[in-house]
DNA sequence: AAGAATTGCGTAATGCTATAACATTTGCCA
DNA sequence: TGGCAAATGTTATAGCATTACGCAATTCTT
């Protein structure tokens, strides 16, 4: 039995720890620019890379930036429903799991005979931090 | 007193009846090739009455998807957190409003100190026709 | 009405995000 | 070792969005 960061090939190890390291979220194309040192050229290598880190439930895509985050949790992907809190003026992301909203929405889903894939909630504003600065 | 559409220009009009007539979430670019023959040339004609649009709560924009959708409910933007149930299958976009959602994602941001600008929930899926086909 | 400020419009150029297509390499297992 | 599946490398292309500039129309103020 192996760990699913040990399987990763040496692309997708080396995405993902950019991600990982990063404070913030990043594109596809930020993480390329990091990457050229590493021997990456086309976004091809990032984007197939962000592929399999999603499959795997490593990392996020956030919508409504056009960008990707490590996973905070362990294993969240286990935990059901994913909501993002993102900061529009530093760019830091809260990564929570919200029971009662992922019930009502699959409630609603249930209702309206709706076969959800996959489910998009991100919030964005100002952490508490900038908001009063 | 004047209505909010009656307030539209020649192009923010256009846009919003091109949104509205569609049946699915359509594309900046798509609206775009639609409008031509009305004198548009360049996506900046649209993407300026876009933002006008969304602006006054006439139609919305999908993040999952980079297209926008006019909105289905006289002046939803008054009732609170809007949500989206989108199927991958033919395109449908169902736009709900649900107060349990909303309040408890209120209160994760009051219990947080998270400072709400806008917020997102898209639902991807399968419509109740589409999963039985 | 004249001037100023705001808003909208037209056009071209550019930048950012994502995928298609094809050839090659690598790792694994029958 | 031969064959298969996955991963990689490279080039080109498709799709989405904004910057920059100049001009025209509208609205506000005096
Ligand atoms: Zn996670
Ligand atoms: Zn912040
Ligand atoms: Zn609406
Ligand atoms: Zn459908």
């Amino acid at each position: 039995m192996t760990t699913a960061i040990a399987a990763l090939t040496k692309n997708q190890a080396l995405v993902f720890e950019t991600l990982a390291r990063a404070k913030t979220p990043m594109s596809a194309y930020t993480i390329l620019d990091q990457l050229r040192d590493n021997g990456f050229r086309a976004p091809l290598q990032v984007y197939r890379a962000l592929d399999k880190l999603l499959d795997a439930g490593l990392i996020h895509r956030l919508e409504s930036m056009n960008a990707f985050v490590a996973c905070s949790h362990e294993q969240c992907h286990t935990a059901g429903l994913i909501a993002f809190a993102i900061c529009e003026n530093c760019g830091q992301v809260s990564e929570f799991a919200d029971a009662a909203v992922s019930r009502h929405l699959t409630d609603w889903a249930r209702d309206h005979k709706f076969n959800v894939a996959k489910t998009t909630i991100e919030i964005r504003g100002a952490c508490n931090t900038c908001a009063n600065a």
